[in-house]
DNA sequence: AAGTGGTCTAGACCACTTG
DNA sequence: AAGTGGTCTAGACCACTTG
């Protein structure tokens, strides 16, 4: 056996994606579907179908079956420091502004983004950060109040979301998308800028070993933040 | 069954890796001893063994075993992978189109950042990258020829510059600064957007033992392109 | 009720590494 | 030769979604 069964499946698929005859959201052939087209066991399909989901090219749904995923973009890593840490390791004087802290009821998107029941409550805080008095990143925040019951008792004047959340939840695991984008009405006041500038948009989700702790949308001002990274290969 | 068992096994080998009872390169137990420990079969034990290799929190070997990973580096770092891979890899069609390929001169800032001599011989060009005949990347690039004298010979609609220079010298370090802002008017032309549009610009240094390889300006429409990055703590 | 994916069993043969 | 991980089978029971 030279190439393995489950990797000629995942082949299978993969080739019906890229010809395009499997776009984003059409449902590709269940378990025992590919048991019969291919002769093998259900957990050699099943593999490859894991396999590609984990991949991030397939969704799946127990009862309904298994889908093309959207494309995205493929995995690089950043890591997203405090911003206090960050703003005073420049020499500069950091200030925040809390505009929000409260619990909210989870909506359809929000809910599945924190793996949480629909209309399950969470905590909500929007804060902006200052470095010199100047606004430099807005934080919009949902936590799940299941791995941080405290926080919205917190003083987020003294201490960072990031840094309250990393203190109570050992977190494992975090995923960032990193865009270029325009900002909505509330987000340019809050920074003061025009609502043409471009602003750099990171949105970090944070994983406990339990679940979703916490998800973030970061809104920088292009001309005043910067993210930079080095890597050493070796 | 409320918690499988392959979730069983997995915080079980988690918390003894977070204790530190199991450092990295420790040899964690085998399938069949972790079958006789937890009674499950054998395929219920790999699965969690599985899953924490794809997770990078062990590294499994034939013949040899299975051992705990050197936890991943804590520094903020972003890695950009060759984008001819990371398009064909979500499933869509790839093309280069070469606007610039010839030989300058260094200008006071570009010989700065090469660490060459003034007036020093550089190479330069300016690729736009397509993703399904979409303009996704614009980059312009600066080369040291010492370390790639063979640059403006190659065809740049076959291979990228990044897999060229990854082949012929040996990358040892990278740095990166990611920004929003808006392109100038070639940059706006050659990717097809309105000027008022964000964008997402990676500027990327590369080194050699020898010295800086290249830098390149990346330039990405900013609702065309987004960085993804994924974090393991452990 | 029929189909889907999620978990699991108790076997099997294989390639690879070590003593 | 004994132990390791890699692949695979032919079953099983379950929870979930749909008609």
């Amino acid at each position: 056996m030279t190439v393995p069964a489950y990797q000629r499946i995942k082949h299978h698929i993969l080739s019906r994606i890229e010809q395009g005859e499997w776009i984003a959201a059409s449902r590709v052939p269940s378990e025992n579907q590919l048991c019969n087209q291919f002769s093998v066991s259900r957990m050699t399909a099943r593999k490859a179908l894991e396999e590609l989901t984990k991949e991030g090219i397939l969704i799946r749904s127990q009862g309904l079956g298994t889908f093309v995923a959207d494309s995205k973009p493929q995995s690089s890593f950043l890591e997203v420091r405090n911003i206090a840490d960050e703003i005073r390791e420049r020499g500069h004087h950091y200030r925040a502004k809390v505009e929000i802290l409260e619990a909210r009821l989870a909506e359809p998107e929000l809910a599945l983004a924190l793996e949480v029941a629909e209309n399950a409550q969470l905590f909500y805080s929007i804060i902006i950060h200052f470095e010199d008095d100047q606004p430099v990143q807005r934080e919009e925040r949902y936590v799940n109040p299941e791995q941080a019951p405290g926080y919205l008792d917190q003083d987020f004047t003294q201490t960072t979301p990031n840094a309250y959340l990393n203190r109570v939840a050992t977190l494992t695991e975090a995923t960032h998308v990193v865009e270029a984008t325009l900002a909505d009405q509330q987000t340019t006041e809050s920074l003061a800028i025009e609502q043409t500038q471009p602003c750099l948009k990171i949105t970090r989700r944070s994983w406990c070993r339990d679940g979703v702790v916490s998800m973030a949308k970061l809104y920088h001002p292009g001309d005043r933040y910067r993210l930079g990274g080095h890597l050493n290969f070796s």
